[in-house]
DNA sequence: TGGCCGAGTGTTACAGTGTATCATCACCAA
DNA sequence: TTGGTGATGATACACTGTAACACTCGGCCA
């Protein structure tokens, strides 16, 4: 099904790559991957867009086990503490990482503002350039974000075809 | 100091420049600067650190007249709006803009996690290898944020100072 | 076996951020 | 004067995130 290879692949197909990987990270680490923290993932990588805190919360709720958000908060701390999640800052919202550059360095959010999927890539290039203008700014940097908005490609496709 | 040319100026004496450059462009578009505008960007232009809303509708609350927190929100929309002021989205605050470049294209955030104050420079370089980058991925940009994290040049100067 | 300890979770309450809605006011035009 | 438009005031509310405390569970050690 899901054999596309270098680019990321949340949605859908993608939720038990992205469990599975969490798995061996967690064992390479000797981290506690609980209940919680699968099915907050789960339901992220299930998405290409990117969940609320309070929808997941809702979405892992059902009856006779309520999940606050505040646990929620919790699972997605620890989770993008080690690079399984991303936050997206513009949106106050969360998606699964793709990649498997789980030190999250140099990643680039593509926010398509019609169909509310986020793709992420990373370019060494414009990497490059911004650590020359940060040095040139002798700012020495710990982390950054990089979030564009726009229109993806599938959807421009969409809206050049009528 | 940093010798770095072109730069940014908020701060204390920038705010009288920030309004001056407010005046002319309202001018200019036919816009109203009201005193509630005038005095949100002077409040934040007074400042090196983001302010966030609630802040600035206290600063302008005094016994006899009360700033609510939604005018300030009105006011920000409009002056974000205008590029007289930028929001720090993974602060969830707000600068002056210190530049005349009134598009708010290509700019870059410095953020000091340790005094806090924000910089904000631009990058050609940057910009250009971002946009080869975007449409190698088809994707067709509209806005983006770009915030740095991370230790500014003054305070990298007197930490090694010590 | 029993007690301790630490990590994770449940629960409640609360702080911070942002928006919807409606009323009012000032100003300009017909 | 009347009516429309844009800005503001005011209240309420929705959404986002955190603090504090109690509880459970498992491992460890006396």
């Amino acid at each position: 099904m899901h054999d596309h290879a270098a680019t990321h692949d949340h949605g859908c197909g993608g939720a038990e790559e992205a469990i599975a990987r969490a798995e061996r990270l967690c064992r390479e680490r000797d981290l506690q991957f609980t209940r919680l923290r699968r099915d907050v993932l789960a339901a992220i990588a299930g998405q290409t867009r990117p969940m609320g805190a309070y929808d997941i919360a809702e979405a892992l709720s059902e009856p006779g086990r309520r999940v606050a958000a505040v646990s929620v908060y919790r699972a997605l701390d620890f989770l993008t503490e080690h690079g399984l999640v991303h936050r997206i800052a513009s949106r106050n919202a969360f998606i699964s990482c793709g990649h498997s550059h789980t030190d999250g360095a140099g990643l680039v959010f593509l926010i398509c503002r019609n169909c509310g999927t986020i793709d992420e890539t990373t370019s060494p290039e414009v990497e490059d350039q911004l650590g020359r203008t940060l040095a040139k700014a002798g700012f020495k940097p710990t982390s950054r974000i990089l979030e564009v908005e726009g229109e993806c490609g599938a959807c421009l496709g969409r809206s050049t075809e009528d």
